[in-house]
Formats: structure tokens, C-alpha cells, sequence
DNA sequence: GTGAAAGCGCTAACAC
DNA sequence: GTGTTAGCGCTTTCAC
């Protein structure tokens, strides 16, 4: 057992390293930081000392110096939406997107060993509170999610010059690099399945359209429906929850009850869409084929698996965190932005 | 507009307010920390100069000083469940219940002005990480949400000395302040209701058995079908997953055809088994009734309407922040734990 | 290769 | 009430 450890409440700083090691704090700084100038022997006895103490450093004293924090925003924006039903905050948080976006950015900012805080902005007092932390340089970079179009934080996390990387193409407007998938082709995916398996009655569920990412599915489909001459698509807005996908896919069947192909805009959605064809006596797929989006795990818990268009999520994020990384690190640089592509998964719904 | 404000990339300091202002560092510092002890006079000349030189706080060096980093860490503890098919990390991050946590939370944080940091630990190498990084004092508390019953990072945590709250009752071996839905009392309201309704074939999905949360509802539920005179329960556990629920149900049908009651131990899950009764030619609840327990979103998006056991999580996530500020404002303190009573949601499933 | 010393920006005694 | 002063714990020139 090693005995020179203080039982003191106060602290361990380099400076009792430095005693104990018997060297000067800047040696001691300098094993920390793995700087290549510190004699061998020496090296091993402050790493002893350092052992010994269980010392560890104080990262706002390095910060200070530093001006680095090792930590990173996840800023989720989106629109305010509490109310007497709803009291409680971040709608986007129960979205297993997000849960997605999470996990890849951690795969990489962990062994980076950044650190991720979470914030969110839904108003414009959370908004101004964001910004002002952002300034107070308490984290190296930003990374943005942001669902709805007409939102205003893009820009004004431009304007702090912050390293960040954005979620969705709509950063192009900002100059900020982003990360998205090819919408465009992936709706051509689904809609070239559909039309080939001979669907011709065609009908969509939506995502909201205020968010850019879902006017974007709809439109590119309605644009490939119409390339295979196809006009008359059906369209329902759902808002990318199971329970709204469930109501919008009630809708449009009951406009358009002898539909045979469905692209619902989100697999989570479709998770909602299913059950209700099945109780109006629709076999999926003979009846009526369905295609999703997202290939989340919800594709799998449908029933039967959903075809749907990959959108590897977990990639993209954790390309974000890199893209954020590398910023952070070569200041200055403006890494381009990355498009990944879409995938159609084919199971058995279509 | 104010022109003296200087375009120069430095930072402005406490040193430039003062400067500006024609006072000392010490008043900036008092004004800006809202001490009382400030003339009125001086503090709106030192607001202005304050607001002229866009000045915001180093929070590192603030930090420095007060040893307060007005932060917290949500941290979330794991089973290692990477592999080739899932290479991500991160199942809980997936879960509503997750979603919900963090709402809870930031509710009672933001106002605070306290951000949270999130940090996933599911091996050794992270577990030793998020020690390390708790000993850096750069979070003044944590939260910890560990799902699975043979944790070390409860006691681990405690052993920080850093002020804690426990998301379930295993804190208590820990003696650490907890928050708990008392799950005893909620599967009795759903055994109680399903007798009640004459059910007397009872089968019942489980959570993951490594979990204590998921043993307790088990436990919990066969006591009270006992008192009741019911001791042929079947059961089947699921894994707290759409999927899981559906295939859990699939295997619980298949053993005991006759069944006429369910209590699925989750929402989630019963999203997925009252789709597998629908196939199977049972209806909810005129063949089988179904009860479920969360409360979640999932209970409304289930058809029909789930009867479910409410457990408030945002309220209990909530009161988990309260009572961590309260320890990291009142040093030394250990609050009392807090254990919320479930109710039962009568919808129509049950 | 190593140490001495300056200072990062702030708060908190302590004088006045 | 306000200013002066002494650090908080660390990194980083700059001598040696």
C-alpha cells in the first residue's frame, strides 16, 4: 500500500505531484501532456508520483490556459410546444433519431474524449441563454440539430464563429458544413420500388411540412411518381410519430380506399400505419405495398418487416463528430460538407 | 452606437468592463454576481460598459475560483452490448424512457442555468474514464440512470463524494438519494384491475430480469395475483422493446392459448404484443385485456387505447434535478429519497 | 532536458 | 460601498 498519499480533504494539484516526484510543476505538466522532451527515468517517477497522489488535473485551471474545454454542444432546436397537455420539454428527445444521432456522435467523441453537453432551445429566452454560453467559450464546437425551416439559430451559431457542424442540408444557407443524406434519391428509391412491384395507385404519409427534411421527401417523391407518370399521388401530413402516422394512414385510406402503394415518410410512422391497414383488411403487401424511411429499428419491429430506405444515421453523426473534430483542431478550416447515400432495404412490406 | 468597443480579437475581460466603467474589477465582478451591496448609480454605469463591450464571464476562470462549474452529468450506465450487427453504443439513448428523463430534467435545469453534460459508460475502460472525469470536479453532481442490477458504478459514484441522485431504488444499498415510481404498488393496480375484470387466465410479459426494476414489476405482480388467488401465471420476458413485446407474446399465446388477461411490464412492449393478439384472432379487451405500464406516449398510439400504470417519469426526473441542486447548494446535505405513487390509466385495452 | 516565473480571468477576503 | 490584493491550478515561454 502506498502510504504517502494525504488524507486531506484538500485536493491533489501538480504541485504536490512536483514534491512528491521531486521535480518542478512543468516536468510534471509536461508527462501529463505527453511532451517527448522529458528524460525516461524522470518520466517514470513523476508517473508514480502521479499514481501515488491520485492525481488528477483540474480541467477548468487547464481550460483557463488552454482555452480549450474538451466538450462540445449538442444543440437540439425546435419549436415551442409546451402546453397544459404537454407541460414537459423536447419532443425530439423521445424520437429515436435522436437516440441515433447520440450514439454515433459518442462513438467518436468518446475515445476523443470530448466531452458532449446537451442543450436545448425552444424559445427565444433558451435561445439567448445558448448563445451566451456558446460565447462564454464554454465548449470547442457545436452540434446542431435543427427540425423545423424557418429557425434562426443556424446563422446566429454562425456568427460565433464556433467550430459546428449541422444536421441537414439547410446549413448550406449558413455556410456551415453539414451532414445529410441524399433525400432526393432515397424517395427515388422508394418510389421506383413501388412503381415496379406495378403499384400504380399510390398514396404518401408525410412529415411535417415545416421541416425541411420532410418537404424534401415529399416533393422528391411526388417528382419521381410523376416521372413514371403517375399524377395522382395521395398525400397525408403526419407529424414522424407512431400515433400520427397511425391517424394520417387512417386518412388516407379512407380518401383513397383503393390504394395499392404507400410511402410513409418515416419508419416510426409506419410503425403507426401498418396496424391500421391491417384492421381495414389490407394484406401488406399483396393489398397494398408500404415503404418507410429511416431503417430504424422500428423497421424490424413492424409487422411484416418493413422495406424502407436507409438512412444510416448513426454514421452520419458520427461523421459530424469528426468533421466537428477536425475543425476544432485546425482552426480555420472549413471541412466540406458530406452527403451520404441512401440504401433501399427491401423486407417483406413491399 | 456605442463606438468603444474595440474590434480587437482578444477576449474582453473583467479587466476591460472595469476599464470602461471607471471602476474596479471587484464592483464588475459584484454587479455581475448580483451582490446588493453595489450603488445603484455605479451598477447601471457598469451595466452599460458591460453591455458596449459585449463582455461575457470566462467560465473557466470562474470555475477556477469558486470550484463550481455549474454543471451536472447525466450519465447513463450499460450493459456492453456491442457487437457486429449493432456496432453503435447506446440502446437506452433509443428508449422513450430516456427521452423522457432528459425532459424531466432540463425542466428543472435550464431555469437553473445549469447545462448537463451526457456520458455513457458500458465497459471498464468508460467506467474508469467517467470516474476520472467526475474527480476533475468538472460537474458539481450527477445523475445516474443505470438499468442493470449487478452495476458497480452506483457504489463507484458514491465513493466520488460528489453530490447524487440515483434514477431507482438499488441506490439504497448505496445510501446515495434516489427516485423511484413505487413499482410494487403499480403491478398490484394492474393485477387488481385485470382480476377485476374477471380475468382469471393471466399471463404476463416481464422486463429483463437483470434489471431490479423489471424483477420488482415480476415480483411484484405474481404476489398480488397470489393474494388473489392465481398462482399459474404464465410469463415471458421481453426486453423493454417493440420487438421484444411483439415476440414475447408470440411466445406467450403459443404456451397458453386460453389467456384472457396480460400485464406487459412496458408500454413499449405492449406496442408490440396487441398487434401480435390481433393476428393471433383475440380482441382487446373483449378476449384478452391487456394492461401496461409506463404511461408513455406509446400507451395512446397502441390500439386500442393501452390501460397502462402511469409512472410520472418527467415529474420523478424533475424532482431527481431538484434534489441535486439542493445537495450541490447545500453542501453536506443528503436529501431524503422520493418514491412516487403509480396510478392506474383506465383507457380501453382493460 | 529542466526549472523559474509569468499569467490565463475571475472571486473573495480584507482594508479603507 | 468600493478598491486592493492574493490566489484558484495550470501551461508556457524563456533561461539555463
Amino acid at each position: 500500500m502506498t502510504a504517502d498519499v494525504p488524507q486531506s480533504t484538500r485536493p491533489v494539484t501538480l504541485e504536490d505531484v512536483a514534491r512528491v516526484a521531486g521535480v518542478s510543476r512543468a516536468t510534471v505538466s509536461r508527462v501529463i501532456n505527453g511532451a517527448t522532451t522529458v528524460d525516461p527515468a524522470l518520466r517514470q517517477v513523476v508517473e508514480q508520483a502521479i499514481a501515488a497522489t491520485h492525481y488528477v488535473p483540474n480541467r477548468a485551471a487547464r481550460s483557463l490556459v488552454t482555452r480549450r474545454t474538451d466538450s462540445i454542444a449538442l444543440v437540439v432546436s425546435e419549436q415551442e410546444q409546451r402546453s397544459v397537455a404537454t407541460p414537459f420539454i423536447g419532443r425530439m428527445f423521445t424520437d429515436p433519431y435522436f437516440g441515433r444521432v447520440v450514439g454515433g456522435l459518442l462513438d467518436v467523441l468518446r475515445p476523443a474524449g470530448v466531452q458532449m453537453m446537451l442543450m436545448l432551445v425552444d424559445d427565444e429566452v433558451s435561445r439567448g441563454q445558448l448563445l451566451s454560453y456558446l460565447r462564454q467559450g464554454h465548449v470547442d464546437g457545436v452540434v446542431l440539430v435543427s427540425a423545423h425551416g424557418a429557425d434562426p439559430l443556424p446563422q446566429m451559431i454562425t456568427e460565433t464563429r464556433l467550430p459546428a457542424v449541422h444536421a441537414g442540408r439547410r446549413a448550406q444557407l449558413t455556410g456551415v458544413t453539414y451532414v445529410e443524406v441524399d433525400q432526393r434519391a432515397g424517395v427515388q428509391l422508394a418510389a421506383d420500388h413501388l412503381v415496379g412491384l406495378g403499384r400504380r395507385r399510390i398514396g404518401t404519409v408525410t412529415g411535417p411540412q415545416d421541416m425541411p427534411a420532410a418537404q424534401e421527401r415529399l416533393d422528391g417523391f411526388l417528382g419521381a411518381m410523376a416521372r413514371h407518370g403517375i399524377d395522382d399521388v395521395a398525400c397525408v401530413e403526419g407529424d414522424f410519430t407512431h400515433a400520427g402516422g397511425a391517424a394520417a394512414m387512417k386518412q388516407l385510406l379512407a380518401g383513397r380506399p383503393g390504394l395499392d402503394g404507400v410511402f410513409v415518410a418515416s419508419d416510426l410512422m409506419a410503425l403507426g400505419a401498418l396496424p391500421v391497414l391491417a384492421r381495414e383488411g389490407r394484406r401488406v403487401p399483396q393489398d397494398v405495398a408500404v415503404v418507410g424511411f429511416d431503417d430504424s429499428n422500428a423497421a424490424l419491429a413492424c409487422d411484416p418487416p418493413l422495406t424502407t430506405v436507409r438512412q444510416p444515421v448513426e454514421e452520419m453523426s458520427s461523421e459530424m463528430a469528426r468533421l466537428l473534430l477536425r475543425q476544432i483542431n485546425e482552426p480555420g478550416l472549413r471541412p466540406p460538407s458530406v452527403i451520404f447515400h441512401p440504401a433501399l432495404v427491401v423486407r417483406e412490406s413491399a
